[in-house]
DNA sequence: CACCAGGCAAGTA
DNA sequence: TACTTGCATGGT
């Protein structure tokens, strides 16, 4: 079974099979940011949908899509899912920075780790996922993300329940075991979305061919 | 056809 | 606190 002290070792395997990822899908800190809620629950194919259409229609924008309609914006994001919902999460985000931080994202880039994240946190529907990857992809804060793909990782390896793992316990496991680097929070959380894709899957798992599947029964 | 995908919040007991 | 449900499109 896997130890905890071995989340380093992990990382210099998966940075060694599929190579330096130089993360997250996004041109932009804005980009980064809308992708972040639009990705909820979805398929990242999905999300690039609907970022296309309003990158197309020039609404990539804090100020132009923060003047918005809802309906508007909930019909060009339709393709991700969830849509209606994922418009009003995107307006009261964008609200919550208008407010707070004068709708400026460098200034919203500049404030203490912390402060930012329970700002995050108090925007509804906003959860511990998406604010930790806004603060470390678009914010570069040494805060480590935990999705999906990470809780499978842990479980099938036996560091965590497979059902009702805390996210905070989880984010432990790799903020006590990891140097606080948000550079290489960035790489190992890119690098297991990579391993998930493409071997640890929900129904499909390929474990056999894993970089990682000797660890299983060691 | 059923199941899955880089969540989150609200309702119920 | 511990379940359960709604939200929705698109791919396998």
């Amino acid at each position: 079974m896997l130890k905890n002290h071995d989340l380093l070792e992990i990382y210099d395997r998966l940075l060694a099979y599929f190579g330096p990822q130089h993360w997250w899908p996004g041109e932009t800190p804005f980009e980064i940011m809308v992708g972040a809620v639009l990705t909820q629950n979805t398929t990242w194919t999905n999300v690039e949908k609907a970022i296309n259409n309003l990158k197309e229609s020039g609404l990539l924008r804090f100020e132009v899509m923060a003047s918005l309609p809802h309906a508007t914006l909930a019909e060009l994001i339709r393709p991700c899912g969830y849509f209606n919902l994922k418009a009003s999460r995107l307006q009261n985000l964008l609200a919550m920075i208008q407010t707070r931080y004068e709708g400026d994202l460098e200034l919203f880039a500049q404030a203490e780790l912390p402060p930012l994240r329970q700002a995050l946190l108090e925007v509804k529907g906003i959860g511990p996922e998406t604010a930790d990857s806004i603060l470390l992809y678009a914010a570069n804060k040494p805060t480590f993300v935990i999705d999906a793909y990470t809780h499978r990782l842990l479980s099938r390896h036996g560091l965590v329940p497979e059902e009702g793992a805390d996210y905070h316990e989880m984010q432990e496991l790799f903020m006590s075991a990891l140097p606080n680097s948000s550079a290489l929070f960035n790489e190992y959380h890119a690098l297991i979305v990579c391993t998930g894709k493409e071997f640890c899957k929900k129904s499909t798992p390929k474990c056999q061919d894993c970089p990682l599947s000797d660890l299983l029964n060691a």
